[in-house]
DNA sequence: TTGGGG
């Protein structure tokens, strides 16, 4: 008999409405959580399925365990999971499976692609049986033809996130990466520009504490670099120790995702994410419209002139500078890390986040020549450009006084001054965006790429 | 029982 009760597999919409008794569900995954320890002592973790009765938003399904390997080790959104003997329950008015340790069972299949009717997971008390691969074969059927509809007022792009806030992303996967000894940071894109940020270090700080051009402690080396989109916002995204063991293996380089409740935070002047033990999956198809929008946006400001111009910039970057060449193409900073010519030349929107030196009177040499560095950043990158000897002379307009050289510093910097023009203390800097020249070159012959430098030229400093 | 959201 109790073999028989097992085959009452209920649609997810009978489920609900059969509180407070023990059945079996079957479905589709579409969003889980990471496990946790509850404050019992036990294991948990969230996740919520769909089948044909119920497309949306899915029942919440709370699976408990005594211990972490107990609980179901998802390989992907997508995948399907067959739960027996488990309670609905109702919470807050809403209606939830609640998977208990004691008699509750699961096993877990591939999603729509999977070849076989073999769980890649069991629970110690699941029976397998030949009747089960029909049901797992009618989702399959099914996922196949469905499309999730569920808007894109609960995901942020890129270019909208808020320093602080905690946000939903769909956004490509590009490289995972061990930034250092078990240390893992995820680089995503969705072809938005992220906004800009005020700067809050001291000119001062460039001497021994410079801002970062990354936050990688070492840089991607030019071959990641250059399997990277040219336009948008590569973000950096920082994934919590505390989750690594449980989460690196569903991230996947090349596919996209949507990421729940990822953390934004700025540092340097630096957006990056963080996935934290309250960041879920959730299931997303190669026809999402959220994926689709990211696509079309990327095409179109690859196809137009002024595509590559930060979104933030326009609609033209501020008129603090003339440039010698107005017909040289637009590029992003990663368009210049990445050219395939070592000597180049490009036409970049960007702002100046810092200056070394920053005093003025340093400017030069004490030969009288220019020799400075200023830190250039758009959405997609930063670098060091020198302004050297002629094209700081170019720049600079001559040789000013130091007045008018601190004045135009801080016009180019974004360095808040009062009426009088002096300095705010301890005030954040916002740099305009400002239109450069820049070229590329070497400075070691048998060492063309490492050497590999960038000057602003033909550019002038207006006023 | 626990958690469910953050």
């Amino acid at each position: 008999m109790e073999d028989k009760d097992d085959y009452k597999f209920l649609k997810i919409r009978d489920a609900i409405a059969s509180i407070n008794q023990r059945l079996s569900i079957i479905g589709v995954i579409l969003e889980f959580g990471l496990p946790r320890k509850t404050k019992c002592s036990d294991c948990s973790c969230t996740l919520k399925i769909i089948d044909e009765s119920h497309q949306k938003p899915g029942i919440s399904v709370n699976v408990f365990t005594e211990n972490m390997d107990k609980l179901p080790h998802i390989a992907s959104t997508g995948d399907i999971i067959l739960l027996s003997h488990v309670m609905i329950k109702t919470h807050n008015g809403e209606v939830c499976v609640v998977y208990n340790k004691k008699f509750s069972s699961f096993a877990l299949y591939k999603g729509k692609h999977g070849e076989d009717f073999l769980p890649y997971q069991i629970s110690p008390r699941f029976c397998l049986r030949e009747q089960d691969k029909k049901f797992i074969a009618g989702l399959r059927k099914w996922m196949l033809e469905f499309k999730l509809d569920e808007g894109s007022s609960n995901f942020f792009m890129l270019r909208e996130i808020k320093e602080g806030v905690r946000v939903n992303l769909a956004c490509k996967l590009l490289h995972i990466w061990e930034i250092a000894q078990d240390e893992w940071m995820a680089f995503v894109w969705d072809g938005t520009d992220t906004p800009p940020t005020s700067i809050c270090t001291k000119l001062e700080d460039e001497m021994y504490n410079q801002l970062p051009l990354h936050l990688e402690p070492l840089p991607l080396s030019r071959d990641i670099l250059r399997t990277f989109p040219v336009v948008g916002t590569i973000l950096r995204v920082i994934i919590d120790h505390s989750i690594q063991k449980h989460i690196l293996h569903l991230l996947k380089a090349d596919t996209w995702v949507k990421l729940l409740n990822v953390l934004c935070e700025v540092n340097g002047g630096l957006w990056y994410g963080v996935l934290t033990p309250f960041t879920k999956l959730r299931y997303m198809s190669n026809e999402d419209h959220l994926l689709k929008d990211c696509q079309r946006i990327y095409d179109a400001r690859l196809s137009l002139t002024l595509g590559r111009m930060p979104y933030w910039s326009f609609p033209r970057p501020s008129l603090i500078t003339e440039v010698c060449d107005e017909h040289t193409v637009f590029g992003t900073l990663i368009d210049v890390l990445t050219n395939s010519k070592v000597t180049n030349i490009f036409n970049c929107v960007v702002r100046v986040v810092a200056a070394f030196p920053w005093r003025a009177e340093d400017f030069c040499s004490p030969l009288g020549m220019y020799r400075m560095r200023l830190t250039l950043e758009d959405p997609t990158a930063r670098i060091h450009a020198f302004v050297y000897a002629d094209d700081g002379e170019k720049f600079f307009d001559g040789y000013p006084s130091v007045d008018i050289l601190t004045r135009k510093r801080n016009k180019l910097l974004g360095v808040a001054v009062s009426n009088d023009g002096k300095e705010i203390k301890n005030a954040h800097r916002n740099p305009p965006w400002m239109q450069c020249c820049l070229k590329s070159y070497r400075i070691v012959r048998n060492d063309i790429w490492g050497s590999r430098c960038y000057r602003i030229y033909g550019t002038k400093l207006l006023g």
